[in-house]
DNA sequence: ACTATTAGACCAACCAGTTGGTACAGTGAG
DNA sequence: CTCACTGTACCAACTGGTTGGTCTAATAGT
């Protein structure tokens, strides 16, 4: 237990996010990691088994080095959330707007190519929807009731994807900065349009931080 | 002018919307064209000329086959936005889901690997951008004025990209759907608070469809 | 001596791109 | 009319290099 079988995910995990998976090949993997051919197939039977390595890999450092932290605070739901979306942006700005979303590249390049990691890929976005709902549901006794809020979680997930991509495409992180203040308007206003219905008044002023 | 090149072009552009750039390669085209190698290479100078020809094609097509008619007719500009969000849920719809955004995919897979490809799909997205933030700025007597267009437009940018990625990778259209659904009730919002703050009342009953 | 691990030679298939050439339609000169 | 020439369109065969993957032999730990 070397941690080799390790080392190999996390070079390619680093490759994959650049190049994408197609466009990363073994011999890529080995040069980075200086192990050898026969090595790589000792804890690996095939490529595309430690393509699902990496993405197992790579959502479980997600979920301790981003998520945890948030989630076991005793933030309120609703500013978990808000913290949860300027984490991920102070992710993306961090990286130099390079490579993006992991989950998002490998969706797009693979999800019509290779059904078992579509699938996959499916379920982490599901359990990314699925997140953002609990959190909204959790502030519902603050939020409008006229709103399906499955709806609004699959919303954040698209604004947040679409945000990575802008990022990415512009080399820049303004323009996903831009959609996040965007999307936290929206999820404010449903707050607020929320409290003027059940208020009667429209004049009590903000809970919290507005925008 | 047998019309080859086009015909090259059409093939290459059906295969990278699915297979992606790098994971198409010159052989597939051939094969799916029954042209020879050597008269490819007579009439594209590399496979990077190809992909450029590609992004050129499809958003011509796009202009012609999908904006041009939207924009040309005689709606209100708000309006036209959200037919124009609609014919692209259908355009997602239509195609099984399949491919998704070219511009997208492209974005995705190239933006880290390929300046020259980032900067022509930057200037795309910028377009389009553009493209929402004038439709926004025409509807702008009737929109909020405390909030930054530009913003919005990006914004809706964002959330389309990001709907389109859901749809591909669910393989169905409902979260693509949800999240246009939240989007134009957001812009939607931003015309009836500015009814609101420009009457003083509230209780003026929506105007058009909400939600 | 036995087992887990490592090394790297090797393979067929595939990659983008090149080569040297043919077929042919048009054209200008004699 | 005809012959030499020109540019466009096309093609099969090939190049050097890369791909994912296999095989066998050597080595290290117990």
């Amino acid at each position: 237990m070397s941690g080799k079988r390790e080392q190999i995910i996390e070079a390619a995990s680093d490759l994959v996010h650049i190049k994408g998976f197609n466009h990363t090949s073994v011999d890529d993997i080995l040069q980075k990691t200086g192990i050898k051919k026969g090595n790589f197939y000792f804890y690996f039977k095939s490529k595309e088994e430690l393509g699902f390595a990496v993405v197992e890999h790579y959502i479980e450092q997600f979920r301790r080095e981003c998520l945890s932290p948030i989630l076991a605070s005793d933030d309120t739901a609703f500013n978990k959330l808000m913290r949860l979306l300027d984490t991920l942006e102070m992710e993306q700005s961090e990286s130099g707007c390079c490579g993006g979303c992991l989950f998002g590249n490998m969706a797009l390049e693979l999800s019509d190519l290779h059904e078992g990691f579509r699938k996959r890929l499916q379920e982490i976005f599901q359990g990314m929807s699925d997140l953002f709902y609990r959190l909204l549901e959790e502030s519902a006794g603050e939020l409008q009731k006229d709103v399906d809020l499955r709806e609004v979680a699959q919303f954040i997930v698209a604004g947040l994807e679409g945000g990575i991509m802008l990022a990415k495409v512009h080399k820049n992180i303004t323009p996903m900065r831009q959609c996040l203040r965007q999307l936290k308007r929206y999820l404010v206003l449903l707050r607020l349009k929320s409290a003027m219905n059940n208020s009667g008044l429209n004049t009590r002023s903000e809970r919290g931080r507005v925008q």
